[in-house]
RNA sequence: GUCCCCGUAGCUCAGCCGGAUAGAGCACCAGAUUCCUAAUCUGGGGGCCGUGGGUUCGAAUCCCGCCGGGGACACCA
């Protein structure tokens, strides 16, 4: 069960005001919050209360507020609880209640912070990179915060389910057929096919490919130079001359090579998926038709003429009839094209196809991680779920801003066409998963953010992966000194003897760690978690370092056991929410630091 | 032209669904180390919350205009 204390103080304040207020009923309470004042000094907790049913209670908030203070004052858990501002109530908890909270965390462990079973059922799709080649930093970001929101989601109570939409349909992967095909061609012998002379340079190779079957090679990485190889062992010169069938084996044979490069990219960067979508595969079994034809009964589709954008130079516009959906009915700003002029889907299309295939296996919630270019078209995509589901399901969208690689103070370039292509393997291996993993969760979302290759491998408080985890081996240091006890056993102890205020704040902080998760999993925001862990390390940090002042605050002292076992509570308390924290974001924590 | 994201201390950024005197780290200045790891900690200075309106008991937060940065805009994916 959950153990937030700001929902069981907001319940007995609310019990508080319908024992106070018995006509009032009982949505009144909706927008009751209890929460952490932003100033400490004004105690533990603070509710708005009065101000927010003061108008249907009849009664001006500060007189409201103080009756409210009188009834909480009352309670086993409220040391202190007094009326102030224009209405707010503030509440100072008992430290024997803040005390009790340990042994809960105690027996709870990493699982501290679960919150209750959600109803529903929620599907996060992200990295769904396009199998074209290995993963770049581009798509390292939403790989690492829609990771971390799943479980972030889950850590929250929800029943998530983590997906991967494969994009391999589509012209993007006839060019990658292509592509590896020509490599094929260079891994057979000149005299099976004839097209260049023995002895070609690369670029005549890629010339006499292209001119031979009047197409463009896009995709001609080093990436390619093994799955030709590997055609060409298996199936000698069989594959020669390309026709439609044989080129449908290259591609499918290319995309699951792809796709194993980057599942071992995922791997590498602990990135979990529960399945594997492919659009060829959901295509194939009719699942756009299916969804044209559910848009069509409801009469969200029609033929037309779009206007051409305005301001954007197109030299080649034309109007073109078109199969239309209605998104503007659902908010967006233009309605959208199904079917090209040739009367194949478009990639929305198919996108369209793809959501209906999530809402048919009945999750109520939508959530993308989607790189920021992809901003412009959340709208469609929402307009395009609501009319699929009959509103019933919900898509949220998050939108990963762009990643600046800084090293040395200079920008590293992350474009192929420039040739300095960093793959999402050459930052793991510069800088650990750990650092990776952590920076990218250090910044909302969307906003832009520059990763400097130099910080995040430095050992010093700048760096806040390298503060969490010092925080964590030096909890772990304590508990070895002490003979490592049982977290059974510690939970058990009388922990009267912690009174200090940075003890006493340490107990707050990780008491609020459930309301952390629960918010951020509400907001999507999986970065909070880092913030959190930020200042959990900073209350135990300093903790430490007052032992330094004064001797008499160190966890373990030798004549005092009854107050070396409390204080070792408090640090293997501390160890258990920093781990807890961690498993959210996906990073080790290690055991000492070398 | 339209749409989306961003604009908070010198720098990098928090600020949860509107709440009380706007915060953290870095940098700068001044301190703490025979000690469970000083890889840390304590104190100090530093703000027109881009800007102008609006909503209300109350706005960094919500709404509108403008300015600045980034991104996206038929038949690509």
């Amino acid at each position: 069960m959950s153990h937030d204390i700001f929902a069981q103080l907001r319940d007995r304040a609310i019990a508080a005001l319908q024992v106070l207020l018995p006509e009032l009923p009982a949505d009144a309470y909706a927008r009751v919050t209890m929460e952490p004042p932003r100033e400490a000094s004004h105690g533990d907790m603070s509710t708005n209360a009065a101000l927010v049913i003061g108008k249907a209670a009849k009664m001006p908030p500060p007189k409201l507020a103080a009756q409210l203070a009188e009834a909480l004052a009352a309670l086993p858990e409220v040391e202190e609880a007094a009326p102030a501002g224009p209405g707010f109530v503030n509440l100072r908890l008992r430290e024997d209640f803040l005390r009790t909270q340990l042994p809960i965390i105690l027996r709870e462990r990493e699982d501290f912070g679960q919150g209750d079973a959600k109803p529903g059922r929620v599907n996060v799709e992200y990295v769904s990179a396009n199998p074209t080649g290995p993963m770049h930093v581009g798509h390292c970001r939403g790989a690492v915060v829609g990771d971390g929101l799943a479980a972030l989601l889950a850590k929250a109570g929800h029943d998530v389910t983590r997906e991967y939409y494969i994009n391999d349909a589509g012209a993007q992967v006839q060019a990658l057929g292509w592509a590896a095909y020509w490599r094929y061609l260079e891994a057979l012998p000149v005299a099976a096919h004839g097209l260049w002379a023995e002895g070609a340079s690369p670029e005549e190779r890629k010339a006499a490919v292209e001119a031979a079957y009047s197409t463009t090679l896009q995709y001609g990485g080093e990436y390619l130079l093994p799955v030709g190889v590997e055609l060409a062992a298996k199936h000698g010169a069989d594959l020669f001359p390309p026709n439609p069938e044989k080129l449908a084996l290259v591609r499918s044979f290319t995309v699951r090579a792809m796709m194993a490069e980057i599942r071992e990219d995922l791997a590498a960067l602990g990135v979990k998926h529960d399945i594997f979508i492919s659009e060829a595969e959901m295509i194939a079994e009719g699942k756009l038709e299916e969804a044209e034809a559910l848009l069509d009964s409801q009469g969200l589709l029609y033929r037309g003429v779009l206007e051409p954008p305005k301001g954007k130079q197109l030299d080649d516009w034309e109007p073109r009839e078109q199969t239309l959906f209605r998104s503007k009915d659902f908010g967006d700003d233009t309605d959208r094209p199904l079917r090209k002029s040739d009367g194949t889907g478009t990639y929305f299309a198919n996108d369209i196809a793809n959501h209906l295939h999530k809402i048919e296996r009945g999750f109520d919630a939508l959530v993308h991680v989607w790189g920021a270019d992809h901003g412009g078209y959340v709208k469609r995509m929402q307009a395009a779920v609501a009319a699929l589901s009959n509103r019933r399901v919900s898509l949220d969208v998050v939108l990963a801003q762009i990643v600046h690689v800084v090293k040395d103070g200079q920008p590293v370039r992350m474009s192929k066409r420039a040739g300095s292509y960093i793959t999402l393997r050459d930052l793991i291996d510069e800088v650990g998963r750990d650092a990776v993993r952590f920076t990218m969760l250090t910044r909302k979302a969307d906003a832009q953010m520059e990763f400097d290759l130099d910080l995040v491998i430095q050992q010093s408080r700048d760096n806040p992966v390298f503060y969490v985890q010092y925080a964590h081996a030096r909890c772990r240091s304590v508990l070895r000194s002490a003979g490592d006890p049982s977290l059974e056993s510690l939970a058990e102890v009388p922990l009267d003897a912690l009174t200090d205020p940075a003890e006493l704040g340490l107990i707050r902080r990780m008491a609020g760690w459930p309301r952390v998760v629960e918010a951020a999993a509400a907001a999507r925001e999986p970065h909070r978690v880092a913030f959190f862990l930020n200042d959990l390390a900073s209350d135990f940090h300093l903790l430490w370092n007052k032992g330094k002042d004064d001797t008499t605050l160190r966890f373990i002292q030798a004549d005092a056991p009854a107050a070396t076992q409390a204080r070792l509570a408090l640090v293997a308390a501390t160890a258990a929410v920093v781990r807890s924290g961690l498993g959210v974001m996906g990073v080790t924590p290690v055991e000492e630091m070398r």
